[in-house]
DNA sequence: AATACGGGGAG
DNA sequence: CTCCCAGTATT
């Protein structure tokens, strides 16, 4: 065996024990029991680089606020953005937004089911076409997210780092290849739970695998050492400035502009060199930085301009904040 | 191919 | 602290 082949040997067997896996062990998600494709959209725009804890009290939200397309194609996007508030990704919201108004405009209000149509919608790219062209509609689509691409490479024993294009590729033909055409859902489905379960980033606990005797990782003792990983950037500290002016019980609040926070609202930013004593300092994570937002008390100054506006404290719930400004007001309203 | 995009969970 | 998460769009 000079070279050995990176498909699976039994797909079949694999399939039959993944299925029976999943049929005894998957979680009750509010998204697993709806085939509504709008709602299964949602939560897949929702639940991309983001934790199935964290979005669930979001999900509740945003199908009560907004329970179809055409809910959503109506509303205004500071709305859409409220309801958003501190899910983070905020283009995400954008685009589920920009989605609903397309549906509307072009498909009757009604998700298609061709998978090349769902990819066209914004904020849709390969693994999220193949998720709701599965989960809703159940077609044949492979699906690639951090769960599978991480069973696959330690199924296969990838050596090719996950996050390179050979990479992708070679995980995207052999979820292809690994589908079924008929039960793709729950073989989908299966495959991501696995992923979340069992075959998790660190302390994987193979003991407990249902397909242990067909992965290449467990075999040779070192699914721990999957998926492989380019080298990352160091993270860099960052410091940022900026005052809470208030007049007469109001707040001046300031509108994002550029690609970070568009359309959300924060503290307008100090004209100058900050005061020596900040009234609070928060620290929060960002992409490769971690920044220090110092927060300044300043007197009130000219009146607001074209981005800018006043807001009563007690109006703040209603407009969309970038979390850490909500978090400074709450904070120093709170005192 | 690299980078930006947010916030929270977990070791 | 670090790494990770139901990824996508942009450059």
């Amino acid at each position: 065996m000079p070279n050995p082949k990176s498909e699976i040997q039994n797909p079949k067997s694999l399939r039959r024990a993944l299925a029976a896996w999943f049929a005894k062990n998957a979680r009750d998600l509010p998204w697993r029991r709806t085939r509504h494709p709008y709602a299964i959209f949602v939560s897949e725009l929702m639940l991309q680089q983001t934790q199935v804890v964290t979005v669930l009290p979001y999900y509740e939200r945003w199908l009560a606020r907004f329970p179809d397309f055409f809910a959503l194609a109506d509303a205004d996007e500071s709305d859409v953005l409220a309801v958003w508030q501190g899910l983070g990704y905020y283009s995400r919201a954008r685009n589920l937004h920009r989605a609903a108004r397309h549906v509307v405009a072009h498909h009757d209000g009604e998700m298609p089911r061709d998978p090349a149509l769902i990819r066209a919608l914004p904020g849709v790219g390969r693994y999220t076409a193949g998720a709701v062209a599965s989960f809703a509609f159940d077609l044949p689509e492979p699906l690639v997210d951090a769960n599978v691409a991480r069973v696959l490479a330690r199924l296969l024993a990838l050596a090719t780092p996950i996050d390179t294009t050979a990479g992708q590729h070679a995980l995207w033909t052999d979820a292809d290849s690994l589908v079924p055409k008929v039960g793709a859902r729950i073989f989908n489905s299966a495959l991501m739970e696995l992923g979340a379960l069992v075959c998790t980033p660190r302390a994987p606990r193979c003991g407990e695998c249902p397909i242990r005797t067909h992965c290449r990782a467990y075999k040779n003792g070192n699914a721990e050492t999957f998926p492989h990983k380019k080298p990352r950037r160091k993270t860099v500290a960052l410091a940022e400035h900026c005052a809470w002016i208030v007049s007469k019980g109001r707040i001046l609040l300031e509108q994002q502009s550029g690609p970070r926070w568009r359309g959300l609202w924060k503290l307008p930013q100090l004209p100058s060199a900050p005061p020596a004593e900040p009234l609070l300092t928060l620290d929060y994570p960002f992409t490769h930085h971690r920044v220090t937002l110092s927060i300044y008390k300043q007197p009130a100054p000219n009146p607001p301009g074209e981005n800018q506006a006043w807001h009563p404290l007690s109006k703040l719930a209603e407009v969309p904040l970038a979390a850490p400004h909500l978090r400074a007001i709450r904070k120093l309203a709170g005192k």
